[in-house]
DNA sequence: ATGTCGGATCATATCCGA
């Protein structure tokens, strides 16, 4: 079973590159964020004709989290818990076998901003929710864009970033705190010494110059058990037939689930 | 280059967020 997260940037925008992806890589699960769409505006028809289903939890705008399954997904869970006010953001359902979520964590702006404290919070309440549902102890897979890089190597520019936005000390605590709870970040235990990156800024020619940071992560727990294969498509921040594509690049990886 | 996107709005230009 091929899972996989995409920050899509706009799913009405993105809806054709979207489908250009899925049929060339032919995914069973996807957790995609950042739709910015309302639920009566998901394109259900379009994507049922490649052969999904989907639970939606969108928002007017902003945010926005989708799961896109081969069958009917059973929706578990709407939003974090205490965390509305910061928008559509966590969408988990029982898909495939597994629990399967997808986050859009918060940005946080910049350390120093108002937000950058709510951002740790957020991810204090995202593991005490997971623990709460006893999700570590099920075959789960969370995934989504994290807006954290957890180590230097995933970002270009670690020197230059110190103690910047993804790359402080806090969010990292934060971030370790959801592998604690006994997740695996599956690209890095297949890859651990790969530098790759899954988002680049659609300024200043960073992709080109490959100036970019890998935030979106499939988190496992043990019950998924080893992936055989994971990538992260950079084809896929290209255009593909001169359509405009994401500044993040979706991530795959095939589980035996 | 504070350089590009997507989306919303007292819209046809400007803002916000990323």
């Amino acid at each position: 079973m091929r899972v996989a997260t995409w920050n899509v940037n706009g799913l009405r925008s993105r809806l054709d590159f979207v489908k250009i992806w899925l049929r060339e890589r032919r995914p069973d699960l996807v957790a995609l964020q950042e739709l910015k769409l309302e639920d009566e505006r998901f394109p259900h028809e379009e994507l049922e004709a490649e052969g999904f289903v989907a639970a939606v939890y969108g928002q007017k705008a902003w945010n926005g989290v989708a799961v896109l399954a081969r069958e009917e997904p059973e929706i578990l869970q709407k939003g974090l818990p205490g965390h509305g006010e910061l928008g559509s953001r966590l969408l988990t359902v029982r898909a495939g076998g597994l629990s399967f979520t997808s986050v859009y964590c918060p940005n946080g702006k910049s350390v120093g901003h108002e937000d950058f404290p709510r951002k740790l919070a957020w991810f204090e309440s995202l593991a005490d929710h997971l623990r709460a549902t006893g999700t570590p102890a099920r075959p789960a897979i969370v995934g989504g864009d994290f807006n954290i890089c957890p180590e230097g190597t995933d970002s270009w520019n670690e020197a230059g970033k110190k103690d910047k936005i993804f790359h402080t000390d806090e969010e990292r605590a934060r971030f370790r705190a959801l592998l604690d709870l006994g997740m695996v970040d599956l690209y890095r235990r297949l890859h651990p010494d790969r530098q790759a990156f899954s988002w680049w800024d659609y300024r200043a020619g960073a992709f080109h110059k490959n100036q970019g940071l890998r935030i979106d992560f499939l988190l496992a727990t043990a019950g998924v058990g080893e992936a055989s294969a994971v990538e992260i498509d950079r084809e896929f921040r290209k255009k593909q037939e001169g359509l405009t594509p994401s500044d993040h690049a979706p991530v795959w990886a095939d589980v035996s689930a």
